[in-house]
This record gives structure tokens, sequence and C-alpha cells, in this order.
DNA sequence: CGTGACTATTTTGCATGCAATTAAAGTGAC
DNA sequence: GTCACTTTAATTGCATGCAAAATAGTCACG
């Protein structure tokens, strides 16, 4: 019934940019995106702007994502939203019922807890393999990035969880272990849309001295500090978010579903 | 042409058994399987069929894996089949190169020890989580199961790897936290894969007496004599099967894609 | 006899169409 | 007015078809 153009992919270009263009310059300094290198396909395209939205809420947690939709949005078929939508389940930031569609994930306190243990002992990792090893490039990188922490906390809430995210990815990156990237990514994703949905305003704000502390440990080589530092970073960081945050989550969980009719998404 | 039965999918169903069969009684004691729930999807059915014959080696590593046959094999579409390898190469058992197509993973020196040292870090999770909070009937099991290992110890080393991995996943599944046996889930098979590549016969068999010192010093809640045995556990079974694997290595990846050639597959 | 270009075939990437399940609306009985 | 049932609409699950890319095969030419 739409008959765009002819039928195969060839034409249909509306991929690159949706939802893309919501923020500043596109200076890769990795306060851009969980993705670095550019998407290889289209359902990559869409599977990086879905997780874009989500973490920056622009999709309520709990809110349809029909693969009708997302493909008309997206310019494509159902089948790479579809696709998309699929490997955004297995990276835990969507939900997907069998016969009734997908939705943004809406993760227990349970499940935020769960994510956090994991993280930390991942992060742990991280911190083992690169304590004593940073090469003096990457040690400005991190306090460069710091830097730029600093100068947002206090004032932009959602940007503080999203470079906290980054320099946790920063760290993994450095470790070149791809496994551990990925694994990293994930968790942070998902830490991030933890944060969000459970954070309350300025929760991760005193993260950044935290984050000093733990680069210092690792150019001391202090593998022992470093571990207990981020151990205690993550754990003060989960605390932070979940303290307030029992009745709150209810209240969202009740509306979450009036707001995504009302807004007919 | 090939009309197999009007035209949707509420008949076909090859699905069920095709690479199940090879193996003894069906009693669910851990032993069997990676997936514990039985497939609610097709696309699942299909995914956790190739994971087996990837396990068990049936599908050497490097071999080619057309959406084609693997469709017409499971008697679903290459919808289907593609999904399947698409969750395979998130899980690392698949590798997908675009416009070429999947192959069976075959990993390199490098990315085994990057996965057993991610490994390492997510089963000292679970041993902290378990130590000291074991009940009486997972402590039966273990040991039970731990029996079960030594009775095929240097029998099947097959079998041995398979039985090695199953008592880790054990071990998570006891944590109860899902994004952790997730991981692990993913880990173990990653690394079933890797011993199966690389390690040379009877590499796996002294591993069952660490699983014993492992499961008593959860009992004694010893956290941190678990952390260590398993830590050791993990880099020994690493370092026995990685000794000799270098140059036996390079002659399996050069045969590969003639072995996969004549084989016709 | 080896090498390069051209063609044919296979295989992936993606879009679309049909059936089935599920949710919703509408209808009637109590 | 409420509950149960039937019907209808929306959406998923899956199969198939077409085009582009990659590979294999063929033939002319050096």
């Amino acid at each position: 019934m739409i008959t765009r153009n002819a039928q195969s992919g060839g034409t249909a270009r509306s991929v690159n940019d949706p939802t893309a263009k919501g923020k500043g310059p596109p200076a890769n300094d990795g306060t851009a995106a969980i993705r670095t290198a550019a998407p290889t396909s289209r359902t990559e395209a869409v599977q990086d702007a879905l997780r874009q939205a989500i973490m920056e809420q622009k999709l309520q947690p709990g809110a349809r994502l029909p693969e009708d939709a997302i493909g008309e949005t997206f310019g494509t078929s159902r089948t790479i939203a579809r696709e998309a939508l699929g490997r955004l389940a297995v990276e835990g930031l969507v939900e997907l019922k069998p016969n009734k569609g997908a939705y943004v994930a809406n993760p227990s306190l349970e499940e935020a807890l769960d994510t956090f243990m994991v993280r930390r002992g991942l992060e742990c990792t991280v911190t083992g393999l690169l304590a004593g090893k940073l090469k003096p490039g990457e040690i400005d990188a991190l306090n460069c990035f710091i830097e730029k922490e600093h100068s947002v906390s206090g004032v932009d809430d959602r940007e503080s969880i999203r470079l906290a995210g980054a320099f946790h990815l920063l760290l993994a990156r450095m470790t070149g272990n791809q496994l551990l990237i990925r694994y990293v990514t994930e968790v942070v994703s998902r830490c991030s849309l933890i944060l969000a949905m459970y954070g309350r305003p300025h929760s991760a704000d005193c993260g950044v001295d935290e984050h000093r502390q733990i680069v210092q440990a690792l150019v001391n080589g202090d593998a022992s500090r470093a571990n207990e530092l981020m151990d205690h970073h993550l754990a003060s960081v989960a605390g932070r978010a979940m303290l307030e945050a029992r009745q709150e989550r209810d209240i969202r969980d009740l509306l979450a579903p009036y707001a995504a009719r009302i807004k007919g998404l």
C-alpha cells in the first residue's frame, strides 16, 4: 500500500540521522555513544538509535516498541526493526514478550542490584588488568575526561550519568580485551538506564572524585587499592541511587502505560 | 519448488530433534545443555541445536554456516536460521562476516585468553555470592555432580569438558542472578569451544579435584579461599589447554576450509 | 601455460505477504 | 449494570521473493 520506492533497499536512506540530531557537536570524545564504529548494517543503525533513545529516556521504561512503528520511523522494514529489537533484548535494554511485542526494559530493583553486582566483578577485572599498565597518553585522556565530568557536575544530571558511564567504558577499552569491553558496555548501558530510572537528582555527582582516585591508584600500580576503590565506588553509586527509590518506582510503573497511551507513541 | 506444506509454519516440525539425538538418555541433570528451559520459538530451537553442534565439534571451527543449508536442515526458512546465527554471534560461538556469511567461531589464542580472563572475574563474583550461603540441597547437588564428573574423568574427554562447564553453570545458577547466569553461560560456552579446539587430551581431567575443593570452601563460607581456588582453577585449566597449542592451531586453521569443502557441508 | 576480464551462480541483505495469536470492541443474557 | 461470549482489529511470527554483493567459472589474450 505504501509503495515507497521500487522494492529493495537501494534507496530508502532515512536511517542515518533519525534520533541522533538532538545533541551537540559530533566530536568523538567518548561522550557521544556506546558504539564507536560507524554502523555497518541498517540493523545496527536502528539498534544504535534505539539504544540512544532509551538511554536518554526519550523512550520511557515500559513503553511499547511495535515493529511497524519503528520500521516506519527509520524508513526500513519490520525485519530490520525486529532484529534490532532482538539484539537490544540481548543487551537487556528491551524486554521481548513472545507474541506480545517489545517493550523498553523496566528493570526491577532486584534486576538492578543484580546488574550492579555483575558490574562490580567486571570492573574489578578491568582495574586488575590496567593497574600499573597505563600508558602516558591514556593517563592524559583519563584526566582530561575527568575534567570534563567535573565541569558538568551539578549542572546537567543526565549528562553526568552519561559521562560517568563513558568513563568506565573508556577504562574498559584500554584493556584491549574485546569480550570484557562488550560486557562492560552492556552493563554500563543497563546501569545508565537504571540510574536514569531510579536515580535521585544529583545522585551521580560525587562520583567524579572517586573516578580521580581510581585513576590515581591505577597509575600507582596499586591493583588491590584500585579494586577496592572501584568496588566501593560502584556500591556507593548503586546505594545512592536506590535509597529512596522504592516508592517512586511504583508510581512510575503505574503511570508509564497511561503516559504512553496519552502520547499516542 | 519445494512446496513443503501450505505456507505458514503451523506444520513444519522437523525442528525438535535434528541434532539432539546423538547422546544418551534425556535425563535433565544439567549435563545435557546450556539451555534449561524448553525453546519457546523456532529461532531458539535452531539456536540451541546449532550451539550444541558447535560445542560438540560436529561443526568444526571455521566451517561455513550458510543460511540456506541451515534452514533446510531444520525445516524452517532462512529467516529463522539467520536470526539464530545472529544470536549465536552475540554469544561468540559464530562469527558473522558482512555480505560473506556466518562461520563457526575460530577464536585466536588472544581471544581465548581474553575469554578466560573475563571468566575469572565473573566466577569470582559467583563464589563471592555463594560462599556460606549454599543450602543443604544445593550442596548435595554439587557433590553428586562432582561424583559424576569423577566417573567419566579420563574416560571420555569431550564429556569431561562438557561436565566441567556444566559444573560452573550449576554454581552460577545457584546465585539466582539472571545476568550473571547469562554471562557465565556465555563464557562457559566459549571456553568449552576453546578447550575443545586447543585442549590436549586429558587436559581437563585433574579439574575435578579442584571443583571439590571449591565446593568445600564455599560450604565453609570462606569466600576469599573460594575465590582464590576458583581463580587458580581457571588459570590452570587455561594454562593446561594452551601450553602446546600454538603449532597445532595453525595447522587446524589452515586445514579447516579444505575439510569443509571436502565434506561438502 | 599463466593472467586478466567478463559472465554466471550462489548467497546474503532486506522487503513484503500471509496466517495465527492476542488484545479490544461490540453484543447479548442475567 | 455486570459478566460472559463473539467478533473485529492490530501485531507478531514466519516464509518467500527480489536485488545487490561476492564467489566461482569461462574464455580470450599475452
